[in-house]
DNA sequence: TAGGTTTGCTTCAAACTTGAACCAAGCCCC
DNA sequence: GGGGCTTGGTTCAAGTTTGAAGCAAACCTA
């Protein structure tokens, strides 16, 4: 089968959206590094843990929220263990499992944080769209989101995806 | 003053793009990885090079072009010239500067590699989303990239921009 | 035209990511 | 209840990215 190559306008989008996601990475990387010593990823961790009834949350089901791989998790995890900002317990239910807890200090360091890399989020992407462009993102990336979950087994099984399992709290 | 958190529909919109995001350059990462041996960066910089009249460009130029800082840069050229790729040639006006110009082995990887990498990106993007949504994509982030550009010096000084110079073919 | 600044690029060490093992705990099932 | 498979998580080596220096060529400007 001969390749459907991208049209004009595809091929603009497409371009659009690898300079455009780059620059913010970057540019929201930078901002959380400078103000809470950390990359993006690090304090999604730290926000993600921050939203359960426990502050708890098994790397797992971690990893699954945040899209990311399991050593990547245990890794950041390790870091931000030194700093002090989260703590690791093992699952009492499941021997095997361990679970990541915010402590205080990482509270803390969450809140302090989060405004600046708000108003970063707000600056860089979210006060440039008109009501409707937010939806409409919303919209784009939710549906790519369900396609590249739903198609696993397909072709080249994603390493993220498990099956999910008491919060161990 | 008080910050200004997301509305319920904002942190919709900001999560569904940073979860896809991930999982987006991960699938790509991993389909270029298989079939052409290298991650999306080192194939884009191939893809840049191949696009312009002479198949050569100053490494500051494309830098920029790919919106990533220049060590990285650095690097990555270096990788391609390992694997005979890129050929590096100093500029004859400006001797400072360096080129990277695509070989012709570059030049077949690339056309190897491109049918799979379009595909992927169909597969993942293009083809599930309906043509307004394409032009809603572009229009987004044509937006951010402007917005991300346009600012700077007015905090933290990003270091991609520079003032084009002479290809120096 | 000497001296200081800027520009183009590389180098370096430290941090991070990746994919492939690896290990131990649960599961299954005869 | 002893193999064999799966699952949850870590470890390891290799590769990549980052930010801060470093270095040399070009560009002032007096």
């Amino acid at each position: 089968m001969t390749t459907r190559w991208l049209s004009p306008d595809e091929q603009r989008a497409w371009r659009a959206y690898i300079a455009a996601s780059l620059l913010l990475e970057d540019t929201i990387d930078r901002q959380l590094q400078q103000e809470a010593g950390m990359p993006h990823l690090y304090y999604s961790i730290l926000a993600n843990l921050s939203e359960t009834p426990e502050r708890r949350l098994r790397m797992t089901d971690l990893a699954e929220g945040l899209k990311i791989t399991r050593p990547r998790l245990t890794y950041a995890v390790a870091r931000l263990e030194k700093d002090g900002l989260v703590r690791r317990e093992s699952c009492q239910w499941d021997k095997r499992g361990s679970v990541a807890v915010l402590t205080d200090e990482g509270m803390a360091v969450l809140e302090r944080a989060a405004p600046g890399h708000v108003e970063t989020v707000r600056a860089a992407l979210i006060d440039r769209l008109t009501p409707e462009q937010v939806r409409q993102l919303e919209e784009i990336f939710t549906s790519v989101t369900e396609g590249l979950l739903g198609e696993e087994g397909a072709s080249g099984e994603m390493p993220w995806r498990r099956r999910s399992s008491p919060s161990c709290s």
